[in-house]
DNA sequence: TTGAAAGCGGTACCAT
DNA sequence: ATGGTACCGCTTTCAA
């Protein structure tokens, strides 16, 4: 490969100016620009990366921590991996898979050896290990989700509080007085750190308007239909006229087949949010609303601050939640009229 | 962090023996090395990568390229990629992530940079542009999957054809002489490489046994429980009394169940194989006969092939195929009688 | 068995 | 607006 040498002889310059002309720390005359510009077209030139990471401190890589767990939905997954590679990618920068035993070893060792400038930390645990390791190492780390412990730490999140707000004062205005909410497994709610904010929000605000409501967990796998199924059968049981879902896309289509199987019509006879998907709601069978977690959004506001820590030393510790916002798809409605009178 | 400067003096020796106590390719005494090592660990020093990869020419750093289409199947893909990421990791690696658009500019762009020593392709499609870019960029590449024009290039794959013909041979050698195959859905066999190849094996092979065959393809999303159940119930009402299967584990458990509908017992009343699976057939309702294709075996495969090329330099163009194991679930036996006097 | 020193290909400071 | 050059931290040749 060419290198800068080559270059500045081609264009009869200075490899500073060379240098300059590519990272416009320093102003070109534009014919000196020009010249150098024909130069590296001509041969194809290419700063050589090692180079730049020795002289110029910055490797522009973000590593990427993914334990890649057995119980990780690996479509939601793969969207935040591809959503972080993308916004890296609109800064310059690469990145780094961090997976597996890696997670933590790993951390330590590429910020050791100066591999990465920053580490971005995916599928965040309640009591993630990386939290510590973030605290000690030399480079900056950026947390996608809550750890509990999250103190002097960088970490960006949906605002899963304010969208599950959101949702039940929807259905309060439009009249419901008894909603139900189709959660995630029960596992999740110790290994994932939102499921539970959103059980809390949800339980919280629906007694903060006088209104009846109903937590159910769904199952794994195979039993997953069957708890989906009983679960919305004891809800419509008990009169609920709405229901949350904050569950997987399977876990969707279940509850949506249910309510049919039932022959209730939504919104008719019932009204549906789904809250904090992370998948399309209006491409199922019936179209839900929904206050969508967006892989990209999290993603993009994750690098944007690890930029900032990199380029002024801003590293703006604290919890960044990004407000939510509703898609309406029309499956939400005031109850039926028995259910107001019953109510 | 320490430098190798540091620890030199700390062991009281030059930066040269430092070195070489390190990558080991100079004798070391052994008290200087003991010392040496003494001063690492005090000092907690790890060798600067952007230092290495300057003086060294090597980053060790494999870039993988992943198209991530929206047709990828999300848990092979991530099984794939954390091989690949592990296998790198056993010979000292890293991974570079390069997806969606960054999969064709971006090899061009990190090999053009020394980011990386070699490329890894994942998703390989038959007519797939990463083969024109393989052949022009500085670094060697290595396919994990076989693209229709593969001169020149190192492809590391399972042996589908044996894999298939395995199969076949099996149930041959059983008595059967009705076989059926329910396949990927129909698009699969444009947009990816190996399914042709079990499809033309299974037909070829069953010719050549003089049994009578029957391939199916199945459907994506929604209509693939229908498209399943009418092939299973069209190949057992023209005598079939064995299929293989080639298709996602969605595909496998729906197969199951519709023979458990139709009170077939496996493997008195129908004999089942997975052929090309990678998932873990044995957790089925029904456990499953397979050769399955293994993503730790392709991705080390393929990772010793990079590292082939990098140190010697003997880069083994080629379709490199990976022997079929069998893993005997008992889900194979005889046909039952009736088929035996009918066929 | 060990040390000295010349690069590797850039960045950025100090001059002009 | 541009050029000269001292590093960045390591690998590897050449010498001893």
């Amino acid at each position: 490969m060419a290198t800068i040498d080559d270059v500045a002889r081609a264009a009869g310059v200075s490899i500073s100016t060379v240098s300059y002309a590519l990272s416009g720390k320093r102003p070109v005359a534009v014919d000196t620009r020009r010249r150098i510009q024909a130069a590296i077209d001509e041969l194809g030139y290419r700063p050589n990366a090692g180079a730049r990471m020795l002289a110029g401190r910055r490797t522009r890589i973000f590593a990427l921590t993914e334990p890649l767990r057995l119980d990780t939905h690996a479509p939601t997954h793969m969207a935040f991996v591809l959503a972080t590679a993308i916004a890296a990618r609109k800064v310059d920068y690469d990145v780094l898979l961090l997976t597996d035993a890696e997670t933590t070893t790993g951390m330590q060792r590429v910020a050791d050896s100066a591999l990465a400038d920053a580490v971005l930390v995916l599928d965040v645990a309640p009591d993630d290990d990386r939290v510590a390791l973030a605290r000690r190492i030399p480079v900056p780390s950026v947390f996608i989700g809550v750890p509990d412990d999250h103190d002097g730490l960088v970490c960006v999140d949906l605002d899963f509080e304010a969208a599950t707000i959101e949702a039940v004062d929807r259905l309060a205005a439009l009249g419901h007085r008894r909603i139900g909410m189709l959660g995630h497994p029960e596992v999740s709610y110790d290994r994932s750190n939102f499921p539970p904010r959103v059980r809390e929000a949800f339980r919280r605000r629906a007694d903060d308007h006088g209104i009846a409501h109903d937590f159910r967990h769904t199952g794994v796998g195979a039993t997953s239909t069957s708890a989906v199924r009983q679960g919305i059968s004891e809800m419509l049981d008990a009169g609920a006229t709405a229901i949350l879902l904050h569950c997987s896309d399977t876990c969707h289509a279940i509850a949506l087949a249910a309510l049919d199987a039932r022959g209730l019509d939504v919104p008719t006879d019932i009204s549906l949010i789904s809250v904090g998907s992370s998948f399309d709601t209006a491409t199922l069978t019936t179209p839900i609303d929904a206050l969508p977690l967006i892989p990209e959004e999290s993603c993009e506001r994750a690098v944007a601050l690890a930029m900032a820590c990199l380029d002024d030393g801003r590293c703006a510790p604290g919890v960044h939640l990004i407000p939510p916002t509703y898609r309406s798809h029309a499956s939400i409605a005031p109850p039926p009229a028995a259910a107001r009178r019953a109510g």
